[in-house]
DNA sequence: GAGTGGTCTAGACCACGGT
DNA sequence: CCGTGGTCTAGACCACTCG
């Protein structure tokens, strides 16, 4: 018997339900399920791909794993949608002193569109040189200004990306890339030091010339492991600290 | 029909797959099952909590992902064995400039025994002025020392824990804990800040007083998440960074 | 009550590692 | 060769959600 998975999926070998997986997740990626959705039941999928509903089950729940999809008891299978809770309960890694989750508000001081340099090309994979937005903006926590970050997306990626100088933020980026641009952020990696703030940094974020802040660069990636973002945030660490879980 | 894993749990409800892991997982934190040795397989297993070997398998695949056990096709289900390296990739997150994983030498400097503060105890679970063993050391990587840091482990749950101070330590801590006293740490958690160097710390790590440094606080848990050390580091992060994958 | 995902079972066959 | 875990299937029953 032939399955439409080994079809589509070409001859390199995979486990069937791995190829059930790739192939769920092509389709999200190219946007023919979007974000919201509901996605036809188990045995629906099984009889499509020509599998088992086992199988099939075995690519969801993978698929959940990831955060691709939601997966509620008597409700269905959804493709997830972006929302600021979720973004901020997935990316964003900053608590108070008593551990609970801060929560910034976000607010933009400029827009410009700048050229990508030899080291920003290289961290977004992209020809030096490529255009690129520049957000400059700051996050407030608790009422003061606490991050001053900048965030560079390839014009390309994004052609109309626009946000209003001095407007507060209401979504998070994350949330428009994938609204705006049906782009959604799957992956990021960062990289954290210990710096002392430049003039600029420290008049935003209200500290003294040279006040060590942490510098966080990040490279965030959409479903299919292609760079889309690069931030580059600098955190006061004096009221909040950044918080790692290993397992 | 009765159930062993239903017997031996209680009432509460819980998936037949995840009261055998619970079970197993007992057992190994108990030392019924020792790191490195190789578990029944799946059929004996399925017959010794009655139940079917899809759901043994289901909860061996669970405590795969959290790395307690090990599995190897054609081999058999091992108890994970702490070694430098797995320990190095789990919990140790710097890496150089390139991004490839530093590899550190650790050099004890001191070590005695204190009571814990309020603030300690809090973190450790343990009553105010229980002992605590303190190791001071610090870490030396591409040949320059890159992290100082003191490690509290409550006497009670380590005896006799004795480093050399000067020497070199040739396994990670969490070597020690496991192959000494059959304790195996299976998550930390960790709280960053960019801090001043203190005096001492600058002059540990060869920096100016004052230069921005990354500050560390890390609890560790066993597998039935008792928390069992507490260590501040202090880290060095103009020639290396701390990682971090969010997915 | 109809439809969904969640759990559990039973059995077949394959791929791998050692004897 | 045998024993192990890895994959895949098929079907039963349960728990949850909603109309």
């Amino acid at each position: 018997m032939e399955n439409e998975a080994e079809k589509e999926a070409g001859a390199e070998f995979q486990p069937l339900y791995a190829q059930v997986k790739a192939l769920i997740t092509k389709r999200i990626g190219a946007g023919e399920w979007k974000p919201g959705t509901m996605l036809p039941n188990e045995f629906q999928l099984a009889a499509a791909f020509n599998v088992s509903q086992g199988t099939v089950r075995k690519a969801l729940m993978a698929l959940e794993a990831e955060r691709l999809i939601v997966r509620r008891q008597g409700r269905g299978t959804y493709v997830a949608r972006h929302t600021s809770e979720r973004t901020l309960f997935h990316f964003f890694r900053m608590v108070g002193m008593d551990d609970r989750p801060a929560e910034p508000i976000s607010r933009a001081l400029s827009q410009k569109t700048v050229t990508a340099t030899r080291e920003f090309a290289a961290r977004l994979e992209v020809p030096r040189g490529t255009p690129l937005h520049c957000i400059t903006r700051y996050r407030i926590m608790n009422g003061a200004p606490a991050i001053f970050e900048r965030i560079y997306v390839p014009v390309r990626c994004m052609p109309d990306l626009a946000v209003e100088p001095g407007s507060e933020m209401l979504d998070e980026m994350y949330v428009i890339y994938q609204e705006r641009f049906g782009t959604t952020i799957a992956h990021a990696s960062e990289r954290l030091a210990s710096v002392a703030a430049t003039d600029e940094v420290a008049r935003q974020l209200g500290l003294a010339g040279g006040s060590p802040v942490l510098q966080i660069f990040r490279v965030a990636r959409d479903v299919n492991r292609v760079a889309v973002e690069l931030r580059i945030s600098f955190c006061r660490t004096d009221l909040f600290r950044y918080a790692v879980e290993l397992n």
